[in-house]
DNA sequence: TTTACATTGTGGAATAATTCACGTGCTATT
DNA sequence: AATAGCACGTGAATTATTCCACAATGTAAA
């Protein structure tokens, strides 16, 4: 199959099948279809078979995909088969939670550094790491390898610290500050929007009910599982 | 302008106009255009007005938009305009996190109950709240009048989880937990998936970079702000 | 009042994403 | 070895989303 650039939301996919087939393999299954595959998230088996396909051919027809084998695809196609390391700017709540964030270290990501610009955080521990100053991040990301960084600062001081993440090197960046960022086209930044998420909820709430259908259907069981 | 169904990707989109908007309103702006706020977050003109179109005429030909004007509508729009009240599920490191997050109280939306299942953990004051037995869940919503729920615990907890939030009476769920759930079609439930975006940075490390256009391309400042 | 100008609202074209539907090739059984 | 059955891979159809382009409609200045 030929595609110029594979979409965002076909990685994303990728992401979940990846992890059922972890799952799989952990239950001793050894192969699976995209039909089983699709039936669990509610998706298109033919989206899932093409997804896959655009990497390679993976499946057996008559057969499916062998899970260990797919899994193993799937990792090396996400850069998951090498440790990525990871610095958090921003030691306040929401950095320190992250800092010892579970699906951080399940999947070959390690935080290895925190900064702040604040003098009363500077030089705090938590967990196991120190806090450096956020002046010294070029060297930090040069001597540790750093090469994924969180922000989780707030909104008004988020752009100059992409600034600084940029200036030191790092080319990708999860984004916490509900803002829009300015970056250059060499850097891959993803914002996670809580606040965007919420007010998503509100106008669900906000809706007449008739609208949500939940007055004239039947009930149902929905096993939607992208929103 | 007729339509059955507003996406998702346009609500998602009036968050961040509404958010601008406050912005401007705050700077005692008083008009703002299609265009204006296009270049801020380099999005298509046309496609502003067209969101905002699907709810009305809100805009003055030759002029623009009023910006007290457009963010009243837009927050009535997006049920911003009553407090929303929330519960946390899961007084874990990212529970508490969330529970005093600045963006919740920024819009309406206030933590006011926080649930766990560990012994633990029940009865631990977090901030200025006690943490229940989950078990409770359903008698605290009702007194409470809680329409929110926010689930913050391990992946393999969550579907008991939500299964017991939509229980007590909940309908919009915002879940962190890394895994499909299964819920009713009455119920709205958005995830926000940290190892999802997270792996979508690796895929973009791992790609050569000769496709990410790092090499060949002159230096250009990218104004792009959703992933 | 007329004219010049700005910006909306929107039909329709273009692009992107999903789903259908079927030929292909592999396995298993007889 | 032949046949049946299953599930992949993919071209084509459908659906969703974005973007173009322009008539309509407002403001403001002469």
């Amino acid at each position: 199959m030929k595609v110029d650039k594979i979409s965002e939301l076909t990685t994303n996919r990728l992401s979940i099948y990846l992890r059922c087939l972890h799952e799989l393999a952990a239950a001793h299954i050894k192969t699976t279809s995209s039909d089983g595959l699709a039936k669990r998230f509610n998706l298109n088996s033919a989206q899932i078979r093409k997804d896959l396909a655009y990497f390679g051919e993976f499946g057996v027809r008559g057969v499916g995909y062998y899970v260990e084998s797919l899994r193993d695809h799937i990792t090396k196609i996400l850069g998951l088969d090498r440790k990525h390391r990871v610095c958090i700017v921003g030691a306040g709540r929401l950095g320190t939670a992250l800092a010892d964030y579970y699906g951080f270290s399940q999947t070959n990501f390690e935080v290895v550094a925190m900064f702040d610009s604040d003098v009363e955080k500077i030089g705090q521990i938590i967990g196991s790491l120190v806090v450096f100053d956020l002046k010294q991040i070029a060297e930090v990301v040069a001597k540790q390898q750093i090469d994924v960084a969180v922000i989780a600062v707030p909104a008004n001081h988020a752009q100059s610290v992409l600034d600084e993440i940029a200036n030191a090197g790092i080319t990708a960046v999860l984004n916490f500050a509900p803002t829009p960022l300015r970056h250059n086209d060499d850097l891959k930044l993803k914002t996670v929007d809580l606040t965007i998420s919420l007010e998503s909820l509100a106008f669900f709430l906000a809706k007449p009910a008739l609208e949500n259908g939940s007055i004239m259907k039947p009930i149902e069981v929905n096993r939607r599982i992208i929103n």
